[in-house]
DNA sequence: TCTGGGGTCCTAGGACCC
DNA sequence: TCTGGGGTCCTAGGACCC
């Protein structure tokens, strides 16, 4: 039996600021969606304060102030360096792995090694990410990917930081104290569905019957139920899929009135999904651009604005996509509305290498590409936006609130951590 | 005043084809 | 009298994840 490894970083964006503010350590923490909207990341010392996930920071701001609760606008330009640096740790001492998400990978080893030594590795695995990296991480052994996510949440709690459910009777008294809702692939939705067949545990769930799970739940549902019992049904995925679409948005910091405010955002938008395509080299059939208004302030009511342009060609160009986004506000543009967020989606997105050339539409000839590589070349090498196109405008005054963002230490050149020697 | 952003997979049903 | 069998593609909606 091969052996699942889930290598999880914890408190991830809270750990993130601690690494260069250690006066954070012992304290309660978070960190704010975009927009500073609701709070996404929780140190554990936060979450004893009953201070949920998702919950709208301003709903809990008296408390935070007045239980001196550090707060911080998202960094996500700290968060992705720093979590390079791990999966790149990662990637140093192991052969087979897979990056799950920002603050997740999982690993496979071969049926070959012992339950001994897959444990020794990811002793030694843990140790290097904290030492290197300085991020504190919870890591679970388990023979399917299923039970290695729940091992990984023993393991935060636990002393070890590590934790093995590859013996089989251990994994039963563990599963009869696991709700079902816990189980990775169980959402409200499903937990309802389960209580309703009696299911309350994974464990419960482990001796259903599998075709009535099928009947009930799909192939989805049987999925689980094997992964659960301990045979592999979800594979380790090493190549990153290309993303089928590409979606930029965000909220406006406040509600937007003028045509002109919000073509400066949709530009800003397609700017970014543009250079996502090309990074994956994959152009688009078709773009959706839309924005939200509100309706109605006491009740939040929300009113969609959009429309999907078609290309003429499969395109990740960035000024001719900026020309169509442009071009289809205006149709569907309201004065009066106040718009609170707006964004653009990049559908149909197929590989560069597939794009037939038309006959009828001008190709874009080798120097405009050769421009674009060269704009993303400068923006990945000197930051984000270091040179932009004029239809994403200059003050940005649309832009979200972050107001309590730290620096970027490792991306910014005029944002590094300053060390102060000690006087004599 | 006030609630983020970015994705994936599966299924069912309709349209259409041979 | 009386209407097959097998398949694909597309879309909308549902559910979930971090």
């Amino acid at each position: 039996m091969s052996h699942y490894v889930l290598v999880d970083c914890n408190n991830f964006y809270v750990s993130c600021e601690r690494v260069f503010n250690p006066w954070l350590e012992g304290r309660p923490v978070i960190v704010l969606s975009n927009n500073d909207g609701c709070v996404v990341a929780r140190s554990q010392e936060a979450k004893q304060l009953g201070i949920a996930m998702g919950e709208p920071f301003f709903r809990i701001k008296d408390l935070c102030s007045c239980r001196k609760v550090v707060v911080y606008s998202s960094n996500y330009q700290l968060y992705g360096d720093l979590s390079e640096r791990v999966m790149t740790v990662v990637a140093s001492m192991t052969q087979n792995f897979q990056v799950y998400s920002i603050d997740e990978a999982f690993v496979w080893f071969p049926s070959t090694m012992s339950s001994q030594e897959v444990v020794d590795r990811c002793v030694a695995l843990r140790r290097r990410i904290r030492q290197w990296v300085g991020i504190p991480t919870s890591v679970g052994i388990a023979p399917s990917k299923t039970l290695a996510k729940i091992a990984t949440k023993l393991a935060k709690k636990s002393a070890s930081g590590v934790v093995d459910l590859s013996c089989p009777s251990l994994r039963r008294e563990v599963l009869k104290g696991v709700p079902i809702r816990e189980v990775w692939g169980i959402g409200a939705r499903l937990e309802a569905k389960c209580h309703g067949m009696g299911v309350q545990t994974a464990w419960d769930f482990c001796e259903k019957n599998t075709s009535l799970i099928r009947r009930h739940m799909g192939i989805v549902g049987e999925r689980m139920l094997w992964e659960l019992r301990g045979i592999s049904c979800l594979p380790l995925e090493e190549e990153a899929p290309s993303k089928k679409s590409i979606s930029c948005s965000r909220s406006f910091g406040k509600a937007v009135e003028d045509q002109g405010t919000l073509a400066e955002a949709l530009s800003f938008h397609v700017a970014s999904a543009c250079e996502k395509l090309r990074q994956q080299n994959s152009c688009a059939r078709a773009m959706c651009v839309y924005a939200m208004a509100v309706i109605d302030s006491s009740t939040g009511g929300r009113r969609c604005f959009g429309t999907t342009v078609s290309f003429p060609s499969p395109t990740n160009n960035t000024p001719d996509a900026i020309y169509r986004a442009k071009e289809a506000l205006s149709t569907w543009f309201c004065p009066g509305q106040r718009y609170k967020k707006c964004g653009v989606i990049m559908i149909d997105v197929i590989p560069e290498t597939s794009v037939d050339p038309d006959l009828f539409v001008e190709e874009p000839s080798s120097k405009r590409r050769h421009i674009l590589k060269t704009v993303d070349a400068l923006n990945e090498r000197f930051g984000k936006n270091t040179i932009f196109y004029g239809a994403m405008g200059v003050g940005r005054e649309w832009q979200m609130r972050c107001e309590s963002r730290s620096r970027r230490y490792t991306t910014c050149w005029d944002e590094l951590a300053v060390v102060m020697a000690k006087g004599q």
